[in-house]
DNA sequence: TGGCTTGATCGTATATTTACGATGAACTAA
DNA sequence: TTAGTTCATCGTAAATATACGATCAAGCCA
C-alpha cells in the first residue's frame, strides 16, 4: 500500500464536479439559488431579507456563486440584481447528472 | 437592507443537499465514488494504488464519504472492503435532480 | 453640496478542511 | 510468539471557509 505522495492530478471531470459541488457545499448558497431559481426573474438585495445573515456574508456567498459560475450580477447603481446563468446551470446540471448516471454495478456483499 | 444576524434555521433539503455536495466537494472524493462505482464490485485498499496520496489521507476521505452516508465499508481483516451504499446513492441522485429540475424562470436581462 | 441607499471589500477571529508521518489495533502466517 | 499486512486514528501544520462589523464606492435625492 502506498504511503507516500507523488503529484496528483485530477482529471477535467474530477475537477469540474468538485468545483460546483463545492459552491452547493454551504445551505445559505443552496437557498440563495432556489430563491434566484423560484423567482420569475432575476433579485437583488431582497436576499438579505430571506436570509438572516450580515449583508457581507450574503455578499461573500454571492461571491462564492459568482465565481463558480452558477450566477450572475447585473450592475445597476446602487442595486445589483442576480439571476442564475442559464448556460453553466444547464452545463451544471449535466455534470452532474452523468456523474450520478453511472450504474452501481454487480451485486456486493458488503454489510 | 438587513446588517445582523438573528439565528439562521435552514430547510431539510437546504441541509441535506449541502451535506450531499460537501462529501462531491474534493477531486479526490469524486475519484474514489467514480472507482467504487466502476468496479465490479465493492473495493479495497487497493484504492491507494489509483490515488497517489498518503494512506492516512485517503482513509481521512473514505471517512468523509463514510459519514455522509454515500459508501459504506466491510470490515475483513486485515482488509477493508468499500462499496457504494446503493440505498443512499439514490437518495443522493434524487435530492440533486430534484434541485436541479428546478425550472430557470422568465425572461432575465442581467448581463 | 450633503446625506441616503445599496452592496462590495477589508480586517479579523474562529472553525473546518486538507495533508502528512507516526503510531496503534486487528488479524494472518510463519 | 514474532513478524507482516491492512487500515484507522492521532498529532500537527498549513490552507481555506465562514461570519461579523466597519468602511468604502457609486449613484440617488433633497
Amino acid at each position: 500500500m502506498q504511503r507516500t505522495q507523488s503529484a496528483v492530478r485530477y482529471s477535467e471531470e474530477e475537477e469540474v464536479l468538485a468545483r460546483i459541488a463545492k459552491a452547493l457545499a454551504h445551505p445559505v448558497r443552496v437557498r440563495i439559488l432556489r430563491l434566484l431559481l423560484s423567482e420569475s426573474c432575476c433579485f437583488t438585495g431582497q436576499l438579505t431579507d430571506f436570509i438572516p445573515m450580515a449583508q457581507s456574508t450574503v455578499s461573500q456567498h454571492l461571491k462564492v456563486l459568482l465565481e463558480a459560475g452558477l450566477i450572475q450580477g447585473d450592475i445597476n447603481p446602487p442595486k445589483v440584481r442576480y439571476c442564475v446563468n442559464r448556460e453553466n446551470w444547464a452545463k451544471a446540471e449535466a455534470v452532474m447528472k452523468a456523474f450520478f448516471v453511472l450504474p452501481v454495478l454487480g451485486q456486493c456483499d458488503c454489510s
